[in-house]
DNA sequence: GATGAATGAGGGTTCATTCAT
DNA sequence: GATGAATGAACCCTCATTCAT
């Protein structure tokens, strides 16, 4: 993939850009099979077999999107976090970042939330996903083993904490006024929070 | 849509039922746009025009699996709930009856999981799910009359619960030794329980 | 076909007649292709598979259609014939009963000109019409040989008076106040009537 | 409609004149109905989905064509007539160079007959070909007002001549020998002519 | 005779992908 | 690299016709 090169002259950059804009958009509200490949080019504002120069397939297009829209999630909600101490701050703070790239990029978790279990997504992809939320199961298996967090599975506590989060952003999606609610806020993220903690 | 009669031939419940089974388990290997009508018939031992004799379209067919499978789930974890009077018990009941029927259906759960965003999925059919739903929230309301349930918006713990649910769904799906570690359960119980009851 | 039958039960001439009603009124609107037969029998109210106990195909209940309505104008506009002598007055009591069946029977004289050089009527039917027309031709010949009308080949005169008149009818549809015009219509006879007079 | 620019590669043009050619041909012996865009496609040489990239459906292809087939049919017979003076000969012009194009134009006459009424050809279609026929109704009411013609409604006057010339190639279609028989061509001008002449 | 569920061949159309320019 | 005309396989859906009741 291009795309990831370090050094591509600026309209390349931009054509790639604009075809996953325009794909991010198109597959979320039209689906991955209602969005016709010609669609998303001329959207993106380039020829229909310019899309095929990036992407050898389809396919190919919306698998490295779901990658980038993961690790644009993950890069949001962790990055300053290594400048926390407390555990207990750290998991606020990944919690309210996370919400916070959801309130402003509600496409995007839309998106993820649309594809996660879909089968255009694949194994490879899905293997390339998991590496990037070791980021995520790493603080819970220091928290731990610091006796701050419960002795239950890791995998299990990921999977739990991460589908009450979506629970908690789709919530707000349709109260977005809560999301401004500072003592709400503060009960959510204890709800979030006392299933992780030990007693 | 004859299926809903009462009093019907035996065959042609029959072919309703095959085109439905078919469906579900195409549907959630391949997807929606990766499975063909006809191979549905094939699948379903029907003619491939019989399809569209008792669904007037592919995204008909699928709305009204969805809202069948929805409806199977409701009522096989309230089956019987009547019987018990404490709310943790009732919770519980649910609680572990929605897990049963999950691992005894893994295809249904993730059918569920896979459409439940999808643009196929019409604003109609949320809205007859969207009923089904009112016999849980039903029940938190309660809770929170009584003072056993936390005093938060009944949707925001409608979300959470559900969604943590399906996060212990996949783990156990993963893992299914655990669901036979009657130890491993209770513990889990009490994480879903813990968001929900009051102090 | 059993409507040509001079004794039959009310209920099955009924049918049939509701079968080719709902025809002649969907065929010139819709089109022969663009109307089901299943909309037909609809439209008639009858079951689907009433219509293919009269008409073995729908090609076939085009073409006895067809024939029925051809069959009905010339017989309309022949009837009560005999009783005139002049051969002027014969021409002008075909051209305006003909006119008239017309006027009254809009749809009909549409269909006929729809289908009248259509590959679904058959040759078989073709020349079925052909005998119908006749009755036309005869007159004409006779015209001919009492050196009333234009030594010209019949099917020549034929083809042209039937044109004109086709051409006549267009005209009075779209400007029908026309039709209740006498001056007019003695002026539009004489169109036609003047190309067929000797001299 | 690419076709209608003045510049364009041969090779495209080619394509876009293969499917008209092959569309005529099979609509008219097979009917709109009776011909398979596939067949359409594999008569022109070309891909089935080439037929789609020029027409949007195949009742825009129909519609193109026949618009193509009229305007064709009033440029070959109006072509040099500003070179003649007198309304006769330009009306005698005009006849006979209708006659001659249709009887070296069998299938397109034939063509233009059969979709005249049909439903396939939309108003918008039917308001272009109208304006094409004013070069026709400008005649004759030109010749009204020199009191060359009758005074009779233009488009009176236009439907029977129309409709007339039609009978009258038909007739020739059947009987190509008398194309060729001037004396028989003088007096069936004199027959189109008579009706419109004043006196 | 009348019905209408069931059929399955067939057709219009779409669209991912290619490739010559 | 960028284009977009061309492709043709594949799919959804229609509908004339059958046949068991």
């Amino acid at each position: 993939m291009l795309y990831f090169c370090g050094v591509i002259s600026q309209s390349i950059m931009e054509k790639v850009d604009k075809i996953f804009e325009a794909a991010l958009s198109l597959f979320t509200t039209k689906g991955f099979h209602g969005t016709p490949t010609s669609e998303i080019a001329k959207t993106a504002g380039v020829a229909n077999g310019t899309l095929f120069h990036y992407f050898k397939t389809k396919e190919d297009l919306i698998n490295n999107l779901y990658l980038k829209v993961k690790n644009e999630m993950v890069e949001e909600s962790t990055k300053g976090i290594e400048k926390i101490e407390s555990l207990k701050l750290k998991l606020e703070y990944l919690w309210s970042k996370t919400i916070h790239w959801a309130m402003t990029n509600p496409q995007k978790i839309f998106f993820i939330q649309q594809y996660m279990y879909s089968p255009y997504i694949t194994s490879n992809t899905q293997e390339e996903v998991d590496k990037i939320k070791e980021v995520y199961t790493d603080l819970i298996q220091e928290g731990i083993n610091n006796h701050e967090i419960k002795e239950i599975p890791v995998e299990l506590i990921y999977n739990i904490a991460t589908q009450q989060l979506f629970g908690m952003i789709q919530y707000l999606v349709v109260n977005p006024e809560k999301y401004h609610d500072s003592e709400f806020m503060n009960i959510a993220f204890n709800l979030f929070y006392d299933i992780l903690k030990k007693n």
